[in-house]
Order: structure tokens, then C-alpha cells, then sequence
RNA sequence: CGUCCUUUAGCGCAGUUGGUAGCGCAUUCCCAUGACAUGGGAGGGGUCAUAGGUUCGAGUCCUAUAAGGACGACCA
């Protein structure tokens, strides 16, 4: 026999287009079915519609970067929101887009010039911006066709890049109307400022870790006497900057210097001793240096204290001509330079190892040096206000809940946002600065004349935008805004507010907040109703995934190995609120199983439905027609349940709740139990039932899909386009709800319910003798089944067949008890129905095995009975439980001890 | 230092009005049975972090403690 190679499925298989292979196979499936998707427009949303609008925008990735195991994660949960809300009748709208990712993309792009020795400088900003496009053009692709492969459902017509035009629009104008209510301003303040990057960057941007310093005790003289006084500094080489020290007001030691100068030793600068507050008596020697270009709580001192401001750095952080001799170093070796020529001076105290918090720039790792420069900030005291009552009103409402508080905390202490950057890829600044009049003119459309001066000798602000500035405005950008013409305006209506934000907890303060703040100043309303905040995506240990430590896993390398639905069906079964999700690959084998299971399950179902015809009434049901049988009706029930409870846990961001409820069902109670009770139908002689049981399987194989579709879109897909019973596409059918599904569903029987359930039960137990007594399989056993009860006879002898096949049998009498001598007895009780399942065990097995299995029977009802005695002894139990809850208890107990008599009594007879 | 989160079976986690602890994986035993060994069947395994308290009754409510984590503030 041939194989095909790429599928492994025998080409005889494959020229049968209706025959399914053994094994799931998702590569031979993806790909087509996305394609045939999307050729078919099935992703597209309506800007008028009579359905209900639902929308989702995507959080931007870095347009030149790769989808990792975050993204993945992020993706599936919009997807499954997006295809499930598609399915139920909404007007599903989900936009895609890519971020010019301001830093990170211009780094690659100078990254990459490195390699050829050139520099951005030598290249000038419009041929390096230039550059950058063309690395834009070259990946810009590849994210959208990553998203393709997870399964993502986007509206791609409506795709969108940061420095689209239309967005270029909308910044411009936010921009402008906000610098004339004077919140967005210039100004010269102490920013944080990245070295490598030559660029301010915004508190958000600089992470602070606990680094091991020293702290260095040095001796400043005091003028006009021969006093020394010690200060005591982590940053030795900022003294070249100081302009002050300053003591406690209150501190006894230092009341006779205040007012009087000390000169800074190597520059020989005298500076002031000031007294102020803020000094903690306590710390160090009680005296400390002021910096005030170069630390932040030195620079209030210095705004209040109205001292000299001197910065000693240039934009690449090191030393500047302020410094002297030690010009042109950078500020490790100025360090050393410095505490040499103190140590030399003699000024040099002593040096204590010390545990400090730094400041590193998230983009390059290097220091965060407090730099004073001109910078456009965003004011945001006013803004915070109305972003703050959306969220305490509950009109935005974070998912997991306790989130908003941490937004809220943020909103709090809110400092004004430095929104420009030193780089050159991103929106450039829209003011033009008049070398005549030196003032701004800020405007939408590029001027020619200064508006204040009318000169013409005016140049735009070399500056770029924070990229985050762009993605504030996200939401209702991407919506055409401020754009008028029909489409936009009809785009807005239907489609704005959002419905939902999913995105990690990481930028709830760069993007979400942001986001809000925004949204409410130019739409005058929320950007979203509901965020949902899931966790980050760590290795299965926990620990964080990154390219140095080697731990990060490739989604992609997952798709090719088990399947995009698999990888979505784990993230979306172990989805725990907010929670971090640990990655196990174990994991997603065990998913990729239950792919499988899922197709083979619809395999079988499908061979025996070969001759079988839809009918014309398609997924509704004629009861008057269908003469089903109690297995039918049983599964029918217990998919009411699970339409109704998938539908419940999706409406409550339960995602895992759905995801195994329906993994247990297909698996459990479908594959395991309704599959193998209908084997002897499908394949009997009674050619009524089996056409019943043929419709039923039908009916049910196209539920099944539908419910799983959002979860595990291809494989669904796959399955249902070979269904008898369908309609054009699984993704664009109906999501199965008791409502819609009514007909259906009202085939479901109750009492069937508890037919199957004692049919079960006595099929397990006959199993468990069978299994503790490691009586092999292949001997059927003969089985006496004791009842006392008439509907329990009737039950049984109704569902003999399937006693026969499930439990193994090759008799099995029905009634009385008979002679239990050398017997295994077990007894079951299902909501008062009682069965003694009674095998004969002489010449099959040693006794010893089932009298360990009988007394292990005991003894676990012995401890229920003692439970429940103490229970039930207490008075006060008696006196304030509720009283169903001591009813139960009381039947309990009456069927334990029943049951101990009766284990008790066929110990003896192997005795 | 502050705020928040977490602590339940070997691992990952459920457990929404307080009423004899569940799921998946792993593990043990049996199995080639016409959908599937990516499978079937049967088991084993937990004093619910600790200490108090409320209650007839606490994984669940309250208080304190411990450990781990996230975020933020300060750090001369």
C-alpha cells in the first residue's frame, strides 16, 4: 500500500473524499480551511445591520516582530468571543491592526545598519525613516499571516497600521486640541532619560530593580573654618552637579552650619548648606548632597530652594564639558576617576555595601539617568477625573475585578506623561518652531508661517510621538475618526464602544488606562465595556519565558506539532481568571488526544450514517416522527444540560468552565457511553430503530460541532462539512442554545436519565468485580441481578442487551438473588432503585481477591456510617439543619448499614 | 514600606448562598474488543499553608501569622 507522504493516510483513503483517517490530522486541514474561510467573507461585519453589534479590537503587536505564546493565548480568547458571538446572531466585528512600535522597531532597523558599519546619523532621518519602511514592507506581512495560522477571525478589510494616514489624522488632532486647552504643554523638567537611546522615555518605561551598590561617605570642607561635614551618596560622581547640601532643620548637630557654604571638592564649587524637611536625621550622616539636574527628589529641593540647576551629562550619559577633567568619561569610570581623587584628597570616608533600587530602560537594560531636558508632556490630573468614575460606576468593568483597583491606584498618583521621544520612526510632532518669534505654532495641517509672527523661517519639532500616545486613541481611530464620510460615521455608530478588551495585565497602565483617558476626552464615552485581563504565558515551572534564559516556546513550532485547535483548546481549558498560565507541552499532548478523540468519535458516527438521509425538516425535530430509544433520550438530556451550561460559562468569561464541560461530555458521556449503547442498534436488525438512532447520531455529531467550534474552529469545521445534517458553514451556523434548539432538545427525557444511570451503574460494577478480580476480559461472565423493586425489573430486562455487551456477559437472569454461596456481591442504589449484582466466581478466581475487595467495601462504609451517626447524634444538628439536609443524611445511613449486612453476609459464604 | 493576588492529591488547577472534597495530566493493575493504544476498563492517592474565632457544622465567613508572586512608593 502507498502512502501519501505529507498526510500519512493511505492513498486508497484519500480517494474516497468521505472516508476520515484514523488519526486527526491538522495540517492537511488548517491551511485549506482558513483560505476557504476567508475567500467565502464569513470574517466580514456589517456597518449596518440589523444584528446586534459586537466588537473587539485586537491589541496591536509590533508590526515587525512574531507572534509568541502571549499573543497566542490573547488571540484565542478574542477568537472564541468573536466566533461564539458570530454564531449567536451578533454582528461580529473583530479589527486587526500592527503597532510601528516606535523604539523597538527603530532599534532593529539601527541594529541591522550596525552590521554594514552605518550609523542613522550618516544616513539622515528621511532616508533612514525610509529604511525603516521598507523593513516595515519586508515583515509587516508575517504577524497577520501568524494570526491566520492560530485560527483568528479578523475582519482583514478593516486592518489597520499605526502610521496609516487615517490615524496620522487623528493623532494630529488630539494633538492639537489638547495643546489649546493647554494639556498637552512644553516645558524643561527632569525626565528619565535612556542613554543608548539618546531619548527621554516615560515613567512607564523604566523598571527598578534592587541592585547591590555602596554607599560612599565624603568629606566636605566647610568654608571659613577647618570643619569637615560628611555627606553620604550612592552616586559619588553627581557632585560635580551639586548645588547645595542640605540638613533637618531640627538636627542639633548641624544648627550652627545652616546658611554657612561648603566647597565641593575636585571642582572646587562652594555651595550652601540649606535646612529642609525632607532630610531623614537618621540616614547616613544626617547631611545630604543636592543634584538637583540629576535626581528627582533633589530637583524639588532645588525648585524650592531656587538653586542652580547644572547638568553634567550629554545625551549619551556621559560626562559633559560641567565636568571638568573628567569630561568625555562615562559614569562608571567617572565613579572610580572621582573616588581616586577623593581617596588621594583625603576626603574620602569610608564606603558601606548598600541595597538600592535602580532605574533600567525596559527597551536597552541600561541606567535611567534623571536628565533635565525639554520635553512635551500630557497633562493628566483634569483627565484622570472622568477615567476614574467609569471605572468606580462600573460602566468599564475589569475582569478579574480586583484589577480595578490597581487602575484606580494608578489613576491616583497619576504624573504627567512625557509623550515625545528623541527618535525619528513615528509620528513627528505637529509644531513648527519660529527661529524668529521663538514660539510654536501647533496645527493639524502643516503651516507655512509662523501663526504668531507670520514668519516664515519656522522648522517642525524634530521629536516624535511615545508610540503608546497613537494607541490611546485605538479604539475610535481605527474606526475612521475624525474622518466624516459615511462609512466612518456608520462604522462608529454600530461599532463603538467596544465590547470587549482582552489584553495582559502588563499594560493595563500603558495602553488601557491610557486608552480611557483619551476615549472619554474625544468620544465622550468609554472605549470598551469590559476588560478581560488573563494572565501572562509562563514555562511550566513558572518561570517567565525569554530567549536568554532558553525557556520560550515557539506557538508555531506547537501548531506544527499538535494543531492550532489543540494549542487553543489548552489555553482555553486552563484559562483560570487573571491567572499567569503555565505552558506544559504535556498538556496540549493531552489536548491533540482529544482532538483525536473527537475525530474518531465523528468517524464512527459517520461510517454508520453512510446510508443515511438528512430530512428535509434539517436540525429541527418531529417528535410524532422519531421513535427514539431511552439512549437517545438520555443523551439528548444531557446535552440540554450542556447547552445550556456552555452557554452560561461563556456569558461569564467562564472559558474553562465551557471548554471542560464539553471535553467531558464528547468524552465521557458521548464516545464512552452513547456510542457503545448504540453499537448493537446500528449494526442489529431492526431497521426502525436503527433509522431513529441514525438521526439521533446525526443530530448530534452537528451539535457537537457547533458547541466546539469557537473552542477548536478547524477540526469542527472539517468534521461538519461532511455531516449528513448542515447547513453552509459551521462558522457561520447557529450556537446551540436551549432556545434555539427547543425541538431538539424537547426529545430529552428525564426519566430516561435515570434509566441509564442505574443501567450504568450496574455496568461499572459488574466491571469493578471484573477488574479487582483481574478476571481477564475475555471471559464472559454470567451475572444474576437481585431485585426487589418492579420498575427496577423493568428497567434492567428493558436494557438487557446492553448489560450483555457492556458488562461482558454471556447470561445475565434478572430477579431474584438465589444461592449467593462463593458469589461476589455488590449492591448499587441510584435515587432509591436498588440493584445486588451477584456473580459466581467458583473456578475463576481466588477467593482471597474479592475477599480484600469486600472488606474494602466495608470498611469505606463503616467510615460513612460513623460520619453520619455523629452526625445525626448530635442535637443540635437535628435542631438546626435544614431538614432535606438531615432527611438525606437519614437515607444515607439506612443504605450504608443495609449495605454492610449484606457484604458482611457474602464474606461468609467463602469461608 | 504599601496595595493586591496566591497557598486544596506528585504536577497544573476547579470548588458563587457554609452541609460527608472534584477535574485533567501523571501513577498502579488488566486489556489487541472493527471508531480511536493520541485508545478501553478498574483502582490508589488530600488532617484543603499555620494558629485562633463565629457556627450544630468551615476548603468556603472573620482575625492573626508564615511562604510565594505581582504592582506601586522610598532609598542621600
Amino acid at each position: 500500500m502507498t502512502t501519501n507522504d505529507e498526510t500519512n493516510i493511505p492513498t486508497d483513503k484519500l480517494a474516497n473524499p468521505n472516508a476520515l483517517s484514523d488519526r486527526y490530522n491538522p495540517t492537511d486541514v488548517e491551511e485549506r480551511t482558513y483560505q476557504w474561510w476567508e475567500k467565502s467573507g464569513y470574517f466580514k461585519a456589517q456597518d449596518k445591520s440589523t444584528k446586534p453589534p459586537f466588537s473587539i479590537i485586537l491589541p496591536p503587536p509590533n508590526v515587525t516582530g512574531f507572534l509568541h505564546l502571549g499573543h497566542a493565548l490573547d488571540h484565542t480568547i478574542q477568537d472564541l468571543l468573536i466566533r461564539w458571538k458570530r454564531m449567536s446572531g451578533f454582528n461580529a466585528m473583530w479589527l486587526p491592526g500592527t503597532d510601528h512600535a516606535g523604539i523597538a522597531t527603530q532599534t532593529v532597523v539601527e541594529k541591522e545598519l550596525k552590521k554594514q558599519d552605518i550609523t542613522r546619523h550618516q544616513l539622515g532621518r528621511e532616508k533612514f525613516v525610509e529604511k525603516v519602511w521598507d523593513w516595515k514592507h519586508q515583515y509587516g506581512d508575517r504577524i497577520y499571516k501568524q494570526m491566520r495560522g492560530l485560527g483568528d477571525s479578523c475582519d482583514w478589510d478593516r486592518a489597520t497600521f499605526t502610521l496609516d494616514d487615517g490615524v496620522s489624522k487623528a493623532v494630529r488632532k488630539t494633538f492639537v486640541s489638547l495643546y489649546k486647552k493647554n494639556t498637552i504643554y512644553k516645558g524643561q523638567k527632569l525626565v528619565n532619560w535612556s542613554g543608548p537611546l539618546e531619548s527621554a522615555i516615560s515613567d512607564l518605561e523604566v523598571e527598578h530593580q534592587q541592585t547591590k551598590s555602596f554607599m560612599y561617605h565624603i568629606n566636605y570642607p566647610v568654608d571659613g573654618t577647618d570643619q569637615l561635614l560628611t555627606i553620604a551618596t550612592t552616586r559619588p560622581e553627581t557632585l560635580l552637579g551639586d548645588t547645595a547640601v542640605c540638613v533637618h532643620p531640627d538636627d542639633v548637630r548641624y544648627q550652627n552650619l545652616i546658611g554657612k557654604t561648603v566647597t565641593v571638592p575636585l571642582i572646587n564649587r562652594k555651595i550652601k548648606i540649606i535646612a529642609d524637611t525632607y532630610v531623614d536625621q537618621a540616614f547616613g550622616s544626617g547631611v545630604v548632597k543636592i543634584t538637583p539636574a540629576h535626581d528627582f527628589n533633589d530637583y524639588k529641593i532645588g525648585k524650592t530652594h531656587k538653586l542652580e540647576f547644572i547638568n553634567i551629562l550629554t545625551k549619551k550619559c556621559e560626562l559633559n564639558e560641567n565636568a571638568g577633567t573628567y569630561q568625555g568619561l562615562k559614569i562608571p569610570e567617572a565613579r572610580k576617576r572621582i573616588l581616586e581623587d577623593l581617596k588621594k584628597l583625603g576626603l574620602f570616608v569610608k564606603e558601606e555595601p548598600h541595597m538600592n533600587s535602580i532605574g533600567y530602560c525596559s527597551r536597552t537594560n541600561a541606567v535611567v539617568e534623571p536628565m533635565l531636558s525639554d520635553q512635551w508632556f500630557m497633562k493628566m490630573d483634569q483627565l484622570a477625573i472622568p477615567a476614574k468614575r467609569v471605572v468606580e460606576s462600573g460602566t468599564i468593568r475589569f475582569e478579574p475585578e480586583s484589577w480595578s483597583k490597581v487602575y484606580l491606584h494608578w489613576m491616583n498618583i497619576i504624573e504627567d506623561w512625557c509623550i515625545s521621544r528623541q527618535l525619528w520612526w513615528g509620528h513627528r510632532i505637529p509644531a513648527w518652531y519660529c527661529a524668529d518669534c521663538e514660539k510654536h505654532t501647533v496645527a493639524e495641517i502643516d503651516p507655512t508661517a509662523c501663526e504668531h509672527c507670520g514668519s516664515s523661517k519656522i522648522s517642525q519639532e524634530d521629536d516624535v510621538l511615545d508610540t503608546w500616545f497613537s494607541s490611546a486613541l485605538w479604539p475610535f481611530s481605527t474606526m475612521g475618526w475624525p474622518n466624516e464620510s459615511e462609512h466612518s460615521i456608520e462604522t462608529q455608530k454600530t461599532f463603538y464602544p467596544t465590547s470587549y478588551l482582552v489584553t495582559g495585565h502588563d499594560i493595563i497602565f500603558f495602553w488601557v488606562a491610557r486608552m480611557v483617558l483619551l476615549s472619554l476626552e474625544f468620544k465622550k464615552d468609554v472605549p470598551f465595556r469590559t476588560v478581560y485581563i488573563h494572565g501572562l504565558v509562563r514555562d511550566s515551572k513558572g518561570i517567565k519565558m525569554s530567549k536568554s534564559l532558553g525557556n520560550s516556546i515557539d506557538p508555531f513550532d506547537m501548531i506544527n506539532k499538535y494543531g492550532a485547535d489543540a494549542l487553543r483548546f489548552s489555553f482555553l481549558a486552563h484559562l483560570f481568571s487573571g491567572k499567569d498560565f503555565k505552558f506544559s507541552e504535556q498538556r496540549l499532548e493531552g489536548y491533540r488526544n482529544f482532538m483525536n478523540k473527537v475525530w474518531n468519535g465523528s468517524r464512527f458516527a459517520l461510517s454508520n450514517l453512510q446510508d443515511f438521509k438528512a430530512p428535509p425538516e434539517g436540525t429541527k425535530a418531529l417528535p410524532e416522527k422519531v421513535h427514539t430509544s431511552v439512549f437517545d433520550q438520555w443523551i439528548i438530556a444531557k446535552l440540554y444540560d450542556v447547552e445550556k451550561q456552555v452557554n452560561n460559562a461563556l456569558e461569564k468569561e467562564k472559558f474553562s468552565d465551557a471548554a471542560t464541560m464539553l471535553y467531558q461530555f464528547i468524552w465521557n458521556q458521548f464516545c464512552d457511553w452513547y456510542i457503545e449503547f448504540t453499537k448493537p442498534i446500528l449494526t442489529g436488525s431492526d431497521a426502525n430503530e436503527k433509522k431513529a438512532t441514525q438521526l439521533v447520531m446525526a443530530q448530534m455529531l452537528n451539535r457537537i460541532v457547533r458547541l466546539l467550534h469557537p473552542f477548536c474552529p478547524f477540526i469542527t469545521e472539517e468534521i461538519y462539512s461532511k455531516l449528513p445534517i448542515k447547513n453552509e458553514a459551521c462558522i457561520i451556523d447557529q450556537y446551540p442554545t436551549i432556545e434555539n434548539d427547543k425541538s431538539f432538545l424537547a426529545l430529552g427525557n428525564k426519566q430516561a436519565e435515570h434509566e441509564i444511570d442505574v443501567v450504568k451503574e450496574v455496568i461499572t460494577a459488574i466491571r469493578n468485580i471484573r477488574g479487582e478480580n483481574r478476571i481477564s476480559p475475555a471471559i464472559k461472565l454470567s451475572v444474576r441481578l437481585g431485585i426487589d423493586q418492579d420498575n427496577v425489573q423493568k428497567i434492567l430486562s428493558g436494557n438487557k442487551t446492553a448489560l450483555m455487551t457492556l458488562g461482558r456477559l454471556e447470561k445475565c437472569d434478572i430477579g431474584l438473588d438465589g444461592d449467593l454461596m462463593k458469589c461476589a456481591v455488590s449492591t448499587i442504589v441510584v435515587s432509591g432503585d436498588k440493584v445486588k449484582i451477584i456473580i459466581p466466581l467458583e473456578g475463576l478466581v481466588d477467593f482471597n481477591e474479592e475477599i480484600k475487595r469486600i472488606q474494602k467495601t466495608i470498611e469505606k462504609l463503616e467510615k460513612d456510617v460513623s460520619v453520619l451517626n455523629a452526625k445525626l447524634s448530635n442535637e443540635k444538628f437535628v435542631a438546626n439543619a435544614d431538614e432535606d439536609v438531615i432527611a438525606n443524611d437519614r437515607i444515607l445511613m439506612a443504605q450504608s448499614k443495609d449495605q454492610i449486612i449484606s457484604m458482611q453476609e457474602s464474606l461468609t459464604r467463602f469461608q
